[in-house]
DNA sequence: CCTACCGATCGGTAGG
DNA sequence: CCTACCGATCGGTAGG
């Protein structure tokens, strides 16, 4: 595990710790006393790296959806037709999802308990990447390839299956994680298809 | 709204308002004095109609389940056909998403809080559910109907874009139920046809 | 990074 | 259904 083995930073330790125990119990349930458990320290140390609890889930969400929107950003500038573009968006997503597990469950179930301001800020992150599938969806359907579809009804139910990934994959799985991209991608683009 | 109209049991209306609550906050963040303060009662008096936060839970989660169950059974006896069952599955399923908003979104992001034993009978329907599911496709798949896929993760693919439903649904919203079940089974037939 | 501690809030009970 | 209350636990701070 990298948090034993490669040396990490403590607030770096931290934070993977907490993505652990948030996913397994969700936010709300994990205090910060079962977070120093785990790293061997009395809750008060933690306060010497970060701020407060807050802090850690708005880490954890943000660093996601800097990460999503970048890897959507480069699908657009790499290619130039929907559904390679789309193809690729689908690969990517894919790829941060099941490259940190842990992480990406949080961002996905736990970022309700974000406070404002940061709530609507993350919604608007959130919506801005949605956006992107839409257009991609929308340059298909303008270039004849993709059929007429509600774009947000189509883009909700995309990502919904890309999303549920996190609650089933297991590394160790039979499936790896390009094979499930693989599938998942063929299954979409089939259903999009003229 | 059924709360205020229709004359209901006080512990009817107490799993009504955690419903909503479980849904808007969360269960670990939703507390007994919130749901009191709803009912414009002490937290205390909530103890003379049930035993305890988990049993409120355990009901919603556990009535759901049952629902579902009985939902695919019927379409089990109704249809002997793959197409037709998987059809008549999906759009059960989303009528009973969309005809309790509240009490579905936390059957889907709450059964996490159960403790055992209900965890494991709770996680035990669930499997028993998509097993159903499971043998719909195989059904299709040898009627030669289906394609040949891995059936846990088709399923799994489709439960998701299911659920997702409960996160966006508006009753006042553009598409009806009865619209969303339909395209969401011509995508889903569609992707599994041969 | 620790000891010692704070005020707030939690689920729940006793007794009426 | 309420008053009065319990022990436990929470996120966080002061001061070293």
């Amino acid at each position: 595990m990298e948090e034993s083995t490669i040396k990490l930073t403590r607030k770096e330790q931290i934070f993977l710790t907490a993505e652990r125990l948030f996913k397994e119990k969700g936010y709300m349930a994990s205090s910060m006393r079962d977070i120093a458990a785990e790293l061997d320290i009395e809750a008060a140390s933690l306060y010497s790296h970060i701020k407060s609890k807050d802090e850690i889930l708005e880490t954890i969400c943000f660093r996601m959806a800097d990460q999503f929107l970048e890897s959507i950003a480069e699908a657009n500038d790499l290619y130039f037709n929907a559904e390679e573009r789309l193809k690729m968006a689908i690969k990517s997503h894919i790829k941060i999802l099941t490259g940190d597990l842990n992480a990406s469950s949080v961002f996905i179930r736990e970022w309700r308990h974000l406070n404002e301001p940061r709530l609507s800020e993350f919604k608007e992150l959130r919506n801005k990447y949605e956006n992107e599938f839409r257009s991609i969806l929308q340059n298909g359907e303008d270039e004849n390839v993709f059929q007429t579809v509600d774009k947000k009804f189509a883009v909700l139910t995309i990502l919904s299956a890309l999303n549920w990934i996190t609650e089933w994959y297991k590394p160790e799985g039979e499936m790896t994680s390009d094979e499930i991209a693989e599938n998942l991608s063929a299954f979409i683009l089939n259903g999009l298809r003229k």
